[in-house]
DNA sequence: TCTCCTGGCACGTTTGAATGGT
DNA sequence: AACCATTCAAACGTGCCAGGAG
């Protein structure tokens, strides 16, 4: 077991000869995540997002979905999605605004979820943007669907890893590149706790037009405005301008306006105060995920990288303020070099056997800090029964500090993650085909250092 | 009593097989 | 025979809600 820092301290010698330019120079572009649909993530953001986790699994709406850039087009990636706890609490849901109620329970197993076009050429994840629909929440703990399992009324935020590996058996030695975006946090619950994003879903989510206050399904209707309406027009009698009360069908836009107007988002009740809010732990929350790549905020969306080990950015820096670029999106602007570990130096580099005939494939990575991926796989070769273990950051044996005590907190703000972390990079010759009937096993159950 | 979770339900969307036309 | 468009039903994805557990 070993923490992101004591690795760093492990792999904070001088880089290994073969981390030094060479073919992998003109490699170093500017990688790039963009997330679709801020606009729609942002408004929910605004509002506190909330997630439905059941026992069989449950989409998430919004969908994770990112548009890809600067990958080699003949390189095969892999693409990740796991779920990091934003903190250490658990919160319930107080009338109108999320407050903390403890400290979190245990980590549950951490799964990661893999796109079902992995691995896939750089130029197909750039053709067009990846869609992580089918990922699913749960929060049954013996799922066996590899959905990823969340704890109810904790708090949790995506993070994309892109991956350079021919396949999974390789990915044990790549280079990871992880991305995050403040705006796709959320609070998992069995059922929805602000009724404003229960309208917020069921006006954007297609599978919920059922529930519209269009005309259809008059018999729900009733009950809907006698209830969630009802309410909706107690917590927002003051700001809600607007809205008559009388069948809810108002414009989307007006409504969305009116959601942004006001602040029963916690985060967004702290940006209007000008406060910068933390989590009680946010130091140790920051340990927690620095080798990560911050994805800012719409804010500024501006490229963002910190080099800069243990120190953040503040969360109210990039949050909501202002600027509404079409899309959120971080570009890894320094060039992030691929290393070989001298063990494997006399291995066969990937653009000497590699199925790719466009040259070295070392994805760029940071030279500073790289780690070691803890991946096994049990019975490989068997997919649904692999037992992957992979890099985490964090886990019920991790000593950093995210279940630490909690503290008289209100509802924290997001984080602002940061950094990114690598591994050595080694590119093995052999493939084993496409992983897509994979992503539904739990294929990276994290093995926590 | 309160909070949270569960399962059944109705409704809408998605998907893919079947069918028919060109 | 191959391709395309349409139809239709099953599967799936939603939120709602009553009831139960702790």
């Amino acid at each position: 077991m070993q923490s992101i820092r004591d690795l760093k301290a492990n792999f904070s010698g001088p880089p290994p000869s073969s981390m030094a330019a060479g073919p992998d120079a003109y490699l170093q572009g500017n990688l790039r995540m963009t997330l679709e649909d801020p606009e729609l993530w942002k408004t929910f953001h605004e509002i506190g997002t909330e997630m439905i986790i059941t026992k069989p699994g449950r989409r998430m709406f919004p969908h994770c979905k990112v548009n890809l850039s600067g990958l080699i087009p003949c390189a095969k990636y892999i693409l990740l999605v796991d779920m990091v706890p934003v903190d250490g609490f658990r919160y319930k849901w107080n009338k109108d605004k999320w407050e903390v109620a403890g400290k979190a329970e245990p980590q549950p197993p951490c799964r990661t979820y893999l796109h079902p076009d992995s691995p896939a050429p750089g130029s197909h994840w750039m053709k067009q943007s990846v869609s992580f629909l089918k990922l699913k929440l749960t929060n049954n703990t013996l799922d066996q669907h590899g959905h990823i399992i969340l704890h109810s009324m904790h708090r949790y935020h995506p993070r994309f890893h892109i991956v350079q590996a021919d396949d999974l058996f390789s990915v044990r030695w790549s280079v990871f590149q992880t991305f995050t975006f403040p705006e796709t946090s959320f609070t998992a619950v069995t059922a929805y706790q602000n009724t404003k994003i229960t309208k917020l879903k069921i006006d954007h989510n297609p599978f919920a037009k059922g529930f519209r206050d269009e005309g259809t399904n008059k018999k729900r209707l009733v009950k809907n405005q006698r209830s969630s309406i009802d309410i909706l027009l107690n917590f927002c009698r003051t700001s809600y301008e607007g809205f008559d009360g009388d069948d809810g069908d108002l414009p989307k836009r007006k409504e969305a306006n009116a959601v942004k107007e006001e602040s029963y988002s916690p985060w967004a009740a702290d940006r209007e105060h000008g406060v910068r809010t933390e989590s009680p732990t946010e130091t140790e929350t920051r340990d927690m995920y620095n080798t990560e790549q911050l994805v800012p905020a719409p804010a500024s969306y501006q490229p963002y990288r910190f080099h800069e080990y243990g120190k953040s950015p503040s969360p109210s820096s990039s949050i909501g303020s202002s600027g509404s670029s079409g899309r959120s999106s971080f570009e890894s602007r320094v060039p992030d070099v691929a290393t070989v570990p001298d063990h494997d130096s006399s291995k066969p580099r990937a653009h000497e056997i590699g199925p790719s005939s466009c040259g070295p494939q070392h994805l760029p990575g940071p030279q500073d800090y790289p780690g070691v991926l803890n991946m096994t796989m049990a019975q490989a070769g068997k997919p649904g029964v692999i037992g992957h273990h992979i890099y985490s950051p964090y886990g019920t044996e991790q000593p950093l500090g995210q279940w630490s005590s909690p503290g008289p907190a209100q509802y924290p703000p997001p984080h602002h993650l940061t950094a990114d972390y690598t591994t050595q990079a080694v590119h093995h010759g052999y493939h084993h085909g496409n992983m897509a009937d994979w992503s539904q096993y739990p294929l990276f159950s994290y093995s926590c250092w």
